[in-house]
DNA sequence: TATGAATGAGTCTTCATTCAT
DNA sequence: CATGAATGAAGACTCATTCAT
């Protein structure tokens, strides 16, 4: 670590500054929002020249795109973890849910970016290049409420609808709790362990 | 009615136009959010130049306000007409959320505008106003849960944790399904009677 | 005179209406200058459609036009009325620079209109069309300075330098005073007064 | 120095630009007024895009606001320098007079931009943060009709009402002259003088 | 005579992006 | 790798004016 000798940052080798680039972008999405992060002010907040992201990503969407792949990445190896654990189908279907929840409430720009923003179909959008992660975290998740269907535990419908209504709810609380922050709700924690009790209680079978 | 000579639009009375406004601008902040739907787009899809706006509607807030206003009044209508229902208070509370679903997924440009947009501290949009009417909304429903609480029929938690609870999920159900078009969903019906089978019977003691 | 039976104005004969117009303009041109009066804000004042504005003008300019052609009707009964009394011609000259003030000082709005916009060769603007009126007032004190001239009581300078002298300093009181509003300026009379007596003492011989 | 070989301008460091812009929007303040002088106009004039402007002043004002200055500037500038000379009070105060007649007619446009510009309460516009310079210019003229009066040679009123009357009338010669151009004026060095003469002999006692 | 609806040109300003250095 | 200067397109909004009724 040299001392920079200018009031500008140390041009220290590129990787440093990607990575300073990508922090400063994701603090102003959560601040600003989608429209409101504007390349100049990620670039004011690094302390560079707009021009100077240009030398790093293609343009503003690449810099979103690697925002969300990040995030996604964390929830794939949280749920890789989980599945890899020796207990229960139920407990790591409870644990991913719960992990699922905890993430996006803890990193709710990310999470708005990647769950919230819809996808058409031109998928020119930096959400959609989530794709690949993002379908092996659901597979993960997937296949442990399979393997439940599979002990025949499960009370209503098949795996499949199971899945996707246990993540809707999930998604549900942490999108509702990000996009109305003022609104009086119970404590997160209550509301979770309500929610989870509540589904698995009443979808599955001991 | 005589056809119009000229370039100019003639189109009846100036109710008409405003409603047309509102339909086309409904259908762009749905697809292109708060920030993308810009005056001039709704002005061509209308077909009528941007100024023209500006004699229906002081701003743009105020397009967004009517938009957001419309769909709550229709929310709340639903569910005072439910709360009048002279049967069981799981089965109000079922068919409210069955209600709610089915507007947010016939509806998806509204619903979005009203309850997947960002709301800030700052308070100043136009989802801001509809604090009125979704409040109403609201206690109608929380009103049917606490009076199932009343009748000590909850197995976990408060009446106000499970009126927020149940909201979420369902919220994410409708979420999820209009942000991601694409994906392989089971039938919304059967997600939907998923979530409340699970949701009801792991909630409530008969 | 008929009550009115609508809330808005009675549509009497265009007379009234017309002086309405001009009443509520020049109000506003005092209020908000040149460019901030607008047509609306006109129309709005006087209660009537903008496009009913253009029933009775032409368009924004003549109704600026006769604003200053009224206020210079004034100045050239003033000026009029003055030089036909039979009294010393330097009193004359005294109370016409005086009463010039006076109405500048009365009559801010009208007077930076007609005084204090720039009149260029291209003579569209409103204040050109005054030019009539103008030149007879201009006469009239020029004659009255020449007079004075010819009785051989000018220390400095022939009548034409004379006149114009003393015109542009009267000018330069009403104009500042105008135009800064908020500086801590003598009283008006006071400084009228030093003025015309600084200048005629030091210009007029007994 | 090469020649730019694309259609961008490529004139030297920006200080240049930064000047030939001031020059520019001088020019059209004056001809135009403040409302009538758009970025897009001057933006022309200098031969580049209206953005570009934004890259060298804040915004308009800001255009504004450095123009007033620098004529401010070099009013006190002339003013201090008068003040030190060991001459005469009166010939002093005639000097200071001669000479912010002579800047007003040799820079109309920025005289009419500083002088004849209302200055309303809000304070806002670019004419009022010249308000420090213009203050010290006006202190150093009043401190030399002071000394006047200190020694016992006015004639009429007080020291604060010489001072302003005597800026007035020679504000009068500036600004008629530059608004009314095409008006047969003697010429500006014998109305000057004749304004001089009169008001110091009428005012001045020997 | 009057109007509501409409328009095109214009206002300032901000955006993502590019060019030459 | 980085920059300052520049751009064209677009943002919301206002203006004077006109058209059909």
């Amino acid at each position: 670590m040299e001392k920079p000798r200018s009031a500008r940052k140390a041009k220290g080798d590129g990787h440093l500054r990607r990575a300073e680039i990508l922090r400063a972008a994701e603090a102003i999405f959560v601040r600003d929002g989608h429209e409101g992060a504007t390349i100049r002010k990620i670039a004011d907040e690094v302390g560079v020249s707009s021009t100077a992201l240009y030398m790093h990503f293609r343009d503003k969407d690449q810099i979103l795109r690697e925002i969300c792949q990040g995030a996604m990445a964390i929830m794939l190896a949280n749920n890789t973890e989980i599945s890899r654990q020796p207990i229960d189908a139920v407990a790591r279907v409870r644990m991913m849910l719960q992990a699922y929840m905890d993430f996006g409430l803890q990193n709710p720009n990310a999470y708005r970016l990647v769950f919230c923003n819809t996808v058409d179909e031109a998928a020119t959008g930096p959400t959609e290049l989530v794709g690949d992660l993002g379908s092996q975290t659901y597979e993960r998740f997937e296949s442990v409420v399979t393997e439940l269907a599979g002990e025949g535990r499960l009370r209503y419908g098949d795996a499949r609808t199971a899945t996707q209504m246990l993540w809707m709810a999930c998604h549900g609380l942490v999108a509702l709790r990000i996009t109305r922050p003022t609104f009086e709700w119970q404590s997160a924690a209550e509301l979770a362990a309500a929610m989870l009790d509540s589904l698995l209680h009443g979808l599955v079978t001991d």
